[in-house]
DNA sequence: CTCAAAATCACCCTTTCGGGTGACGCGCGA
DNA sequence: TCGCGCGTCACCCGAAAGGGTGATTTTGAG
């Protein structure tokens, strides 16, 4: 990586030197502008860099991690609704996009990281059905993967 | 690879044509040396702050600083922590695991709904790149899909 | 300095996903 | 009875993901 930036730095530089070159040709005069401009270029390059390096060189990331201690009385999750037992989707937000019952079960089971076969299986239809269920449930969350749909589906509080 | 090439020779085409044109400008406004430096300057520092966040991106120095732990009864909830703004992984099971920073990166990437190609290009990095972090976190994290490896983050702690 | 871990990238090949299309049956309400 | 939503299934094809191997570079620790 960085070895292509220096690259076309130089690449940069054999350019200006040759645009320079060319210009010379006519303008014999007005030389110290390029200098200039280079050499101002290069100052704030360099000052640039040295920025960029400084003002993320205190981006150190202090994480004072302490692992649970004692376990009282585990609180909900990030996610709203009160939630009773387990867990309650959403329903307005359901019905609000079309999701069937189906394609919810499709959902979870996609959440629960399981593949297309593997759904097959366990809710007893062929792998094209599940793929269906879940091409439509993808249309219907504006999802293009599988894992955005899931991402989606959670911030909609579909899914725990 | 390619698109970075054509990115870099891009912005080094688009530099110079500036530079042509502030020249161009200047010479026949016979005005301003200022305004001229003041463009280079503007530029290259700019340039270069990106190349600093670019060259250092992830420069953090974690430090670690484990509680005895007594008892650990995450039954719920993969990760509750309650209110605690942002999120703190799990850093002894990431260390148990192996995962490094960056493969946690791109497990956050993945758990984010992107596709490698999106996270090659908001990292940086090649897709190859980012798939063989992948592959490697699926190893530690013994998943076989994207969607398991966020599932078992998830129920680790290790992501939100 | 040397070594190892981490990060980067490439190539090849197989599997899985996802889009698009078309079709069929069932139950329910108009 | 018809239309419609829902669930079911199939096939094709391109894109994405994943497995395996090998390689280089960077960086930090010893």
């Amino acid at each position: 990586m960085k070895k292509t930036v220096i690259f076309y730095g130089l690449l940069g530089g054999v350019l200006i030197a040759l645009l320079k070159l060319v210009e010379f040709r006519f303008l014999v005069l007005e030389h110290s502008l390029e200098i200039y401009g280079g050499l101002v270029a290069l100052l704030f390059s360099v000052l640039g860099i040295w920025l960029g390096l400084k003002l993320t060189r205190t981006r150190e990331t202090v994480i004072v991690r302490e692992v649970p201690v004692l376990v009282e009385v585990q609180v909900p999750m990030p996610a709203p609704v009160s939630a009773a037992g387990p867990f309650a989707p959403n329903r307005a937000r359901l019905e609000q996009l079309g999701i069937t019952p189906r394609e919810l079960e499709i959902l979870e089971a996609i959440a629960g990281g399981f593949s297309n076969r593997e759904i097959a299986e366990r809710l007893f239809v062929s792998e094209n059905t599940v793929k269906t269920h879940a091409a439509r449930l993808f249309d219907k969350l504006s999802a293009k993967r599988r894992t955005q749909a899931v991402q989606l589906a959670k911030e909609a509080g579909l899914i725990p």
